[in-house]
DNA sequence: CTAGTTAGTTTGAACGTTCAATACAGCTTT
DNA sequence: AAAGCTGTATTGAACGTTCAAACTAACTAG
């Protein structure tokens, strides 16, 4: 279909001919160049380059069962536009085809769907792993690529279960801990924590970072905390349910970004400019933040992204070691100022006065 | 690799020796079952449910020359985190799943390096087509994809060459048109637009709507536009520079919602809430907008992502007349108010105090 | 001088699919 | 009765690659 009426395209075959070798010499100067003479090696070198010749990879596929292509699933954008996630697709795609791999994305709502959309892959392609974002706890499709023996690794922690398979991971607890101690350092004392609702891990697991932090600092944390759906408005209105309380916060740290927009937007209602009475921290680095000129913690997108790739090469080359220990790679993320987070040199900055450019 | 372990995954022939049949049979019982009698048909396909079968790509690949697979380029992310072309690629995957394609996404930075991409693509995999986003004038991926007579549609038009390929796009004038006529309705008559640098086609033609409006309006368009870069540092200088003149605008329509936000950012600080004497208007329906409550055009994605396939599938199925007059879809995009485009009802509400929750 | 090793190369087969050609039975037409 | 359809089914070949085995020549060890 893609190349009609052109020369045809050259094969091990035309290439072999044409440097007076066999197909299998051809096949060994790519593949395993010290089978190879350097005399011959470098006529089919030379021929390689002039006609252009590349494996097929349909051809590479059918005879070794690799096809060179991973595997992952886009979520259903959110209120957040999926801008993490892309971020992380594309820092994979590019690492991965710098060592050679491909991507293929899919599309599912559900676990289930998920999984049978595996069975289609599976079967069509010779996928050699997938990359899954959006673990959570009870996650059935890690389960079932374990069961199968199937080479993954998932961006996100297995919550809740033990980690049978390989991971990588942005240390949310370290990142929010980071946060809020910077608030600390800057004289705020009642630090409140808006978060997910029960059973998210990731919600969670960022939730205890606050906690930590509060309890080193002898600070309260008891009503200091709300757990809300990942909206504005919700962000909004947990934000005014801790204000009406006896003894109201004068710092949120947030599960995110949006939920941090959302709290903001309610401290400017009311004119608690935040960044001198109030300040506010957010989570994922998204554009709003950039834009809000709210601080926020960034997740290393492209570390991740190689750990990933780096987990997926060692299952492919060495299942040698039958029980051989998953890889568990935790990533420190990092926390960007903006004027939010009670910088005096900000103090009383309005709402989307912020200059943009990341960090400090 | 895959399959270490399992069962044999079930070929054509395994299924047919089942089926008492051959393997030309099954083949035809799933490409051509009218060449296939009922009580044949009814036997097999029961195999092929009990089994699992599925024809295995790589080699009808390799015999028929199609993949099933659909190539398309990620951007390097800017300042707007990729919103819009993540919300298009997963409307793409999706609805190119539902016809049986899958999507392999690449990534390259230049022309240059994206026209070598291809080079590596066609030669390896044989894919069905490309989808091209952020065509630009002088783009010198569509002359090559042309040249080379590959499938390909872009989403975006050829700015500057003739059409010589299939294109889907927004109607960005179109969009800009109905958010200046909005602004003028609410009784505003000073409208500026802040724009892209020349030599954008995308910012040239979202420009045309807003002079259309103002002129079919009988309102001046001198000196009340500005270009500049797609930063909201741009965005805040553009406005302060035209508040500085003789006559001010009073509204600003702009051709980005990251430029816009910038432009409100400003208008913030100086106390001219955005909605009462200000409005200000964006383009994209980012998630900072969103936040913001900053009105904004939406782009129709998902029915941009069908169009496309709808082009890409012709160029496969009939490339019987040889000139074949390409495909031009033009979509309408559609105004989202939120409290920045002088709504009395919300006037004077300070920013990022809009409900969420999308139109209305 | 024979047997054994090594480096370099070739050959046949196989991966799973579809195309093209062929076979055969049961009809209809001449 | 021969010839020609039509509907159904099978067979051999081919797509481009790599694996496994075989081959050759040159050199080494006994």
């Amino acid at each position: 279909m893609v190349r009609s009426g052109r020369p045809a395209r050259p094969t091990l075959e035309s290439v072999a001919r044409e440097a007076a070798v066999s197909r299998q010499t051809v096949s060994n100067v790519l593949n395993a160049p010290h089978l190879v003479s350097d005399e011959t090696r470098r006529r089919v070198e030379a021929v390689i380059a002039r006609t252009g010749y590349r494996p097929v990879k349909a051809g590479q596929t059918l005879r070794t069962g690799r096809s060179y292509l991973i595997a992952v699933g886009l979520q259903t954008p959110a209120e957040d536009r999926g801008e993490v996630e892309h971020g992380f697709l594309h820092a994979l795609t590019e690492r991965a085809q710098l060592r050679g791999f491909r991507t293929l994305v899919y599309t599912a709502g559900s676990d289930d769907a998920e999984i049978s959309t595996y069975e289609s892959l599976l079967g069509e392609y010779d996928l050699d792993g997938f990359v899954l974002t959006g673990t959570h706890t009870g996650d059935k499709r890690t389960a079932w690529l374990d069961d199968q023996n199937i080479p993954f690794v998932t961006f996100g922690r297995p919550w809740g279960s033990a980690a049978r398979h390989s991971w990588v991971d942005v240390d949310g607890a370290c990142g929010v801990h980071a946060a809020s101690r910077h608030l600390i350092g800057r004289g705020y004392r009642r630090i409140a924590f808006l978060g997910w609702p029960e059973g998210s891990g990731v919600g969670d697991d960022r939730r205890s970072g606050w906690e930590a932090a509060c309890r080193e600092a002898d600070l309260p944390t008891n009503g200091l905390t709300v757990r809300t759906d990942n909206t504005l408005a919700a962000g909004r209105s947990a934000c005014a349910q801790l204000l009406e309380s006896p003894s109201p916060p004068d710092a949120f740290v947030c599960v995110s970004d949006v939920i941090a927009l959302g709290a903001w937007s309610l401290l400017t209602a009311r004119g608690l400019a935040p960044g001198s009475s109030m300040a506010v921290i957010g989570f994922d680095d998204s554009a709003a933040a950039a834009a809000a000129g709210l601080s926020t913690v960034a997740q290393p997108l492209a570390e991740a992204a190689s750990a990933c790739l780096d987990c997926l090469r060692k299952l492919q080359d060495g299942p040698t070691a039958d029980a051989d220990a998953p890889d568990m790679v935790l990533l420190e993320p990092r926390l960007i100022l903006r004027d939010s987070a009670g910088d005096a040199s900000l103090t009383g900055a309005p709402l989307l006065l912020a200059l943009p450019g990341l960090p400090r």
